[in-house]
Order: structure tokens, then sequence, then C-alpha cells
DNA sequence: AAGAATCCCAACCGCAAGTTG
DNA sequence: GCAACTTGCGGTTGGGATTCT
């Protein structure tokens, strides 16, 4: 189970903070500053660990914190931040005075994820999610909700919805067999042909822009009706990098958004991670669970199970495709 | 009105980096 | 160089508050 918590050790008080309690140290450190977190609790009358106290310190009773709702100022730097540096909070917290890491964190994956992923935006990345069709059951029932508030029959847009999204279904398919063959040129040791790795680099520029139907935010926003995803849209804005072609740096940066599990080999040699140049991997989703109501994410690293080919591809698809 | 479900955030946990002797 | 200790950080959780049924 790992080591004992700190705060066990001597009966020391864990949990909510009192008034009283805070009074104490506020009054200590205000006196004497805060010197040795781990001195101050004897030192300042509280049967608290350091830690305990320098936590409370810092994102409570500092002077200079602020407090309320985050702004639409404040907002907007949390995302851009997080698209350049990812979840170093603290380093976000630099940037906006009066914030505590903490409380940015907590404001992030209470309110700005939750926002990115309705948006069809993974958080991690801050790109459009390439996973989009586990949300494709929620997109489609809520075009059913809306027929059936206006009261209208099955209308061509909604139709449009579900005649698009088979399209794009098989166009990932496509792509991953794509990637399939690439990786059994490159390590014949792979998988089987139906199992795909999805950690597999990507499809060279020519060949993505040849897929690069699949759907954007822009096609989220046409499918939402102007009322549903752009609801989301209207009280967020867009962070500059989300439709841009990665920068080395944001290569760089990539690291800091994937485990390191995924991204070595278990001798330590990285695996092919993205291209500087590519777009963010298409393979993530499964196509096996199209119509079921995936959970949040669905980049897990593990590998993709595939139907045959007769069973997604008919020939006027791959006519059309070729 | 009441119970269930969900949201929210303060606080905890444990790891890793930095510091000290 | 090394071990012990301290501090900082990011992920997670418990439980109160709020909303839903």
């Amino acid at each position: 189970m790992g080591r004992s918590p700190c705060c066990d050790e001597n009966g020391l008080k864990k949990g909510p903070w009192t008034p009283e309690e805070d009074q104490k140290l506020m009054e200590y450190i205000q006196k004497n500053g805060h010197g040795s977190w781990r001195a101050l609790p004897r030192l300042a009358g509280l049967n608290r660990c350091g830690k305990s106290c320098r936590l409370r310190w810092t994102n409570y009773l500092r002077p200079d914190i602020k407090r309320g709702k985050f702004t639409q100022e404040e907002e907007q730097t949390i995302l851009q931040l997080h698209s350049v540096l990812g979840n170093k909070w603290s380093a976000i917290a630099k940037h906006l005075p009066g914030r505590t890491d903490n409380e940015i964190k907590n404001f992030w994956n209470t309110h700005l994820k939750k926002k990115l992923i309705q948006m069809g935006f993974d958080p991690m990345t801050h790109r459009p999610r390439t996973d989009f069709f586990a949300a494709l059951p929620q997109l489609i029932a809520l075009a059913n909700l809306r027929q059936l508030v206006e009261q209208r029959p099955w209308d061509d847009h909604a139709a449009r919805i579900q005649v698009e999204a088979v399209q794009a279904a098989k166009l990932q398919c496509l792509q991953n067999l794509l990637q399939s063959a690439a990786s059994i040129t490159t390590t014949p040791s792979s998988s089987s042909m139906n199992t795909i790795p999805s950690d597999l680099g990507l499809l060279s520029p020519p060949q993505m822009s040849s897929l690069s139907t699949l759907p954007s935010p822009s096609f989220l926003e046409s499918i939402s009706g102007q009322d549903m995803v752009a609801g989301q849209l209207s009280d967020i804005q867009i962070p500059s990098s989300f439709f841009e072609q990665p920068t080395s740096n944001e290569a760089n940066q990539q690291s800091d958004f994937t485990p390191k599990s995924s991204v070595e080999g278990e001798n330590g040699t990285p695996k092919m991670l993205l291209s500087e140049n590519s777009l963010p991997p298409l393979a993530d989703f499964p196509i096996s669970n199209l119509g079921d109501a995936c959970g949040a994410s669905s980049c897990d690293g593990s590998s993709i199970q595939f139907p045959s080919w007769p069973e997604l591809f008919d020939e006027q698809f791959m006519c059309e495709f070729v």
C-alpha cells in the first residue's frame, strides 16, 4: 500500500481546516514567515503536518489569492497556456496572478476539459478529436431529439449526418488499413492482419491530405444544426493552435501529453511518434464499437480489432475513394 | 418532499527533484 | 557520491452542495 500517510503520524489531524486553525496558521506566518514547513505546525501550535499547513497556506490563506469565478480572459489564458505547457499547473499559475495551481487544475478538470470534449477536441492535444465516432451515437441521438422537439419527420439534414458518419467511418477504417500495410513493411513481426496497433506512425502528408474529409470542428458545427455544439462554442474561444500544423515545439511537447509507457518500447527504444508535420493519429477509434456509447476517450493505446473488408467497404465506396 | 445523481473543490497522496550534511 | 530530509508538483478522492427525477 505504499508508505503511510504523513498526517497519520502522531495522530495529527486531517481533513477540513477550522477557522481557529486558519487563524493560528495565518498569524504565525505573517509574524515569522513559514520557514521550515516541517517545524511550523509545532511552532504555531497546530496539530497538523507541515505539508497540510503548506497546502492550506498556498491554496487558501495566502493574502494575494484571488477568489471567485474565472474571467473569460483567465479562461482564455489557461487554454492557451495548456495547449503549450500541458498539465503544468504550477507553470500556468505563474501567468495568472492570484490563482493557485490547484484552483486552475480544478477549473480545468471540471469545466474546460469538458467543454473541449463536448466541442470535439482532445483536451490533451487541443486538436480535433480523432475518436469523434465515440460521440457519434450522442450526436445522432441529439439529432433525433431535435426532430422530436420540432415534431417534424426525419429531415434531410439528419439523414445527411448518418451518411457522412458512415462515410467518415469508412475513411477511418481505410486509413487504419493503410497504416497496417505500412507497418507490415516496416515491422514484419508485428501483429496479425486483423489487429492494428494503435501506436503506429502516421500516413505521409500526401496520404493524409487524401483523407482530409474526416470530421473537423466545422463538421461538428455543421451537424449541430447551428444550435447544438454552437451553443458550446459561443462561450468558449478556440485556442489558436487548434487548426495549425504542429510546430516543432509542439511536437516536442507531445511527450508531455503521452504517458511514457506508451511512447517507449519495452527496451526503452522509442516507438514511432507523431512526425513533426503530421496530423494527429486517426487510428484511435475502435471501429468494432461503432454505434456504442463509448467513454470520453478511446486513446488508451490498446489494439484495435478490425471487421472484415467486405463488411465495411462496398465496391462503390472503394471506387469513389480510388 | 425526498432520494438519487451529479458537480465541485479542498485536501490528501505519493512521486520526484532539490537541498543539506 | 550518497543517504536523509524537505519541498513542489500533479493526480486523485471524499464529501458537501446543487440539480434532477
